[in-house]
DNA sequence: TCCCTATGTTTACGGTGATAATATGGTATG
DNA sequence: CATACCATATTATCACCGTAAACATAGGGA
């Protein structure tokens, strides 16, 4: 029979041998960056993996669980870009400045990611109370920069409103400059994207600190 | 033959007589509306409409072209609502904040087409420069409320930038109200949700006040 | 009268998610 | 060593989808 192999042919594994898993994940995310959602599928994903479309199904529940996978890490890592933009600056509203660019540089540095991230019907599981994918995380690393402005009087305002308002502005124009009407203008220029995300937070910052 | 109508039955029409586009437009909105982009398909659409699947190529070239032309309907109702905000407004800075209001309750107002629009890969023509679907126009609302208030000096910058901040805070919140994390919170709250739109309006204008 | 165009229909092809039944390799147990 | 079992992968199958080609009919001029 073809798949049979000699037994100290370590190298050769007819099967997987548990890491098919992994090789799902990371064929996915080949995928998204490469067509986008649109270009991904189960069958595809298995075809590059080099296995059958079922194969997937033992260890995912369907496209979705697949796609969720995906986020759960890049929500992990978006809270990581968060945290670590701020890490250099000591000044609570510099901090705040670079928190929101790094949201934003991690949006133009993942973008296939970016985009699936914050569309749940594409992934989310039905009515299943509301799986968290990670993204309080995300959310509590801005939280963070903004209460500690806040408490050091930095800036003023209602807490939550604060970070609602720092979170759309980054996320507003992270979306806008990877798929909006500024992508045609902006697209391939990141540096200039970074520069304009440094100067939105300091536009939002500035409408946070007291007259 | 059973499809032939006899010429007086006035109102029997076998074929829709040139409403069917109309027709397939509306159920599109339908169908958008129902069960997001993942339930549209134009087997469905066509299904609803009573007509077989490939009639729809008689009106519309694809499933994307039949979603551009939804699309291109919804840019113009957006244009219509950021100006319409204003209207009764004379101060720039509160024209300005209405603006940004009237492009949230858009939103809130329209979220199934409001989560296509913003998304080419759904619609666009295949590298065909860069068709606008009326995007333009939305632009143009808000940047006309950034240039008098400017040209008023109620407030200082670049325009580029500016227009691009109050575009990103309200496309921002837009976005995370109706897909984000914020989601669960602001569900179905859409006046709390007009109220944090007019804070967040509020907080990115004084950011771009003189000091 | 005859043909042309617009607008439908039927039928077909290939791709897709998902599930069921089945085969195979590794491993624990007698 | 032999057996049973489990994890994992396979093939087969189903229903749905977008798209397209081939065909049919209504209605309007030349």
């Amino acid at each position: 029979m073809s798949r049979s192999v000699r037994k100290n042919a370590g190298t050769v594994r007819p099967y997987h041998h548990g890491d098919l898993r992994a090789t799902l994940l990371a064929t996915t995310r080949t995928l998204l960056a490469e067509g986008g959602i649109e270009a991904l599928s189960i069958r595809e994903v298995s075809r590059r993996a080099g296995v059958s479309n079922a194969a997937a199904y033992n260890h995912f529940a369907g496209r979705g669980d697949l796609v969720r996978a995906v986020v759960a890490d890049a929500f992990v890592e978006l809270a990581k870009a968060i945290r670590g933009a701020q890490r250099r600056a000591t000044d609570p509203l510099e901090r705040l400045r670079r928190a929101g660019a790094g949201y934003v540089s991690f949006a133009l540095s993942h973008p296939a990611e970016f985009r699936v991230m914050f569309r749940p019907e594409l992934f989310a599981r039905r009515s299943e109370h509301d799986d968290a994918c990670g993204e309080d995380d995300a959310y509590a690393a801005l939280t963070e920069a903004i209460a500690v402005a806040r408490a050091a009087g930095a800036i003023v305002g209602d807490e939550p409103t604060l970070v609602l308002a720092a979170w759309s502005m980054v996320h507003g124009l992270a979306t806008l400059a990877l798929d909006g009407p500024l992508a045609a203008n902006l697209s391939g220029d990141d540096a200039r994207t970074r520069a304009l995300a440094r100067e939105l937070a300091a536009i939002v910052v500035r409408g946070m600190e007291p007259r």
